[in-house]
DNA sequence: CTATGTGAATTTATTCACAGCA
DNA sequence: TGCTGTGAATAAATTCACATAG
């Protein structure tokens, strides 16, 4: 099944085998199999398995993965193998949080450039970085960020998204609750944290 | 189709429309269409129709939806027509972001409770709730809370999903980056915000 | 004439079952 | 024998096309 389409639900699950794969090396460990990371990951072994053979064969039959192997090869998929800068837009409760978490890092992202409107924000730091005005979004352009988190209010987040593209952005993070427009060319993925919480009680049976 | 299973993607995207209907009652509008919908939620309105037709119709031929009957009725399949009270674990950046966030009331929730295991943390107030220690989790039984939001590091996360169902929890929003188990009677849904970056490179063409 | 509601067709994703290789 | 890799079978979700009702 060599040469064939990823489809979008695997794109997904990668994210979430690398950070097991990673989580695993430390552990010293240097292979694994399908139904080890089915264990940890709460799946099950054939839809690891699937999802793999999607792009080549790196298992050894009767033994399992070599997790080194595994690793850069998914990271080559996702273009992980380059390190990404990302600019934060939004410097506030949720953006911090975002500069603080570790996952960002643990995928090679490196948050180089913080923007936020409060004036009072202005050049203070955050992390170690500091903050720029957003009227500084047009600069991304020249300092060769192509990826930006979105952690502002939704009644700035179409204005601020149009000024991401015009500054040549490829990617975008959205954590704000709105959906907003893009040309073709640029990607976004939105995420609502209260969403999830939203759907919750519809699963919990007699509440 | 009336008495149908709702498909769990319906489900997901529910919660979407709901918001997406209170902003339009914001702006004073009293009806809608699957177009419009579609429109400013960048769907089709082929599939939101769909979706409203797993419960029952309540659109008017040839007229459109009424927004009030139909935000009720997705508040009510969704179990959202009562207030629910959530318990926020870790008071850090994270949860100091989501006891901020907007969103959660929107859809009703309350959180009503939030725990952290720093001693120098305990009894400051956060929103106006005061700081208690993890210890207290088993008092979560008696105080009707059936929901938990879980913003801690890793390596606390199962034994705190432990300590939870032990209250009596049904229901958790993991915001931490690992997968955790519990009986099938509680429900857990997670959300890893670093794994979406994650895979924005993937889908930049050319970068 | 307009916009919903829904079976049918199509596409996509998951699960199974087992052949193939160390 | 043990675990991968993958076609085939099944299940689920999306899209289409059109009958239907105001």
């Amino acid at each position: 099944m060599r040469y064939h389409r990823i489809p979008d639900e695997t794109v997904r699950r990668l994210p979430i085998y690398l950070r097991c794969l990673l989580s695993l090396t430390e552990e010293g460990l240097e292979k694994t199999s399908s139904q080890k990371l089915a264990d940890s990951l709460g799946t099950n072994p054939w839809q690891i398995r699937k999802d793999f053979s999607y792009f080549g064969d790196f298992g050894t039959r009767g033994v399992g993965y070599k997790i080194d192997k595994l690793k850069k090869q998914i990271n080559k998929i996702l273009k992980l193998d380059v390190k990404h800068k990302a600019a934060l837009i939004g410097a506030g409760n949720l953006g911090s949080a975002v500069l603080a978490y570790p996952g960002f890092k643990v995928y090679g992202f490196d948050i180089a450039a913080v923007f936020d409107i409060a004036p009072e924000k202005i050049s203070r730091r955050i992390g170690n970085i500091d903050i720029e005005d957003v009227s500084n979004i047009p600069t991304l352009s020249e300092r060769d960020i192509k990826l930006a988190i979105l952690t502002i209010p939704l009644d700035a987040a179409q204005k601020t998204a149009d000024a991401l593209v015009e500054a040549g952005i490829r990617g975008i993070l959205n954590f704000s609750p709105q959906h907003i427009t893009v040309p073709k060319k640029v990607k976004v993925i939105s995420i609502d944290i209260a969403m999830d919480l939203a759907r919750l009680p519809y699963y919990m049976p007699a509440c």
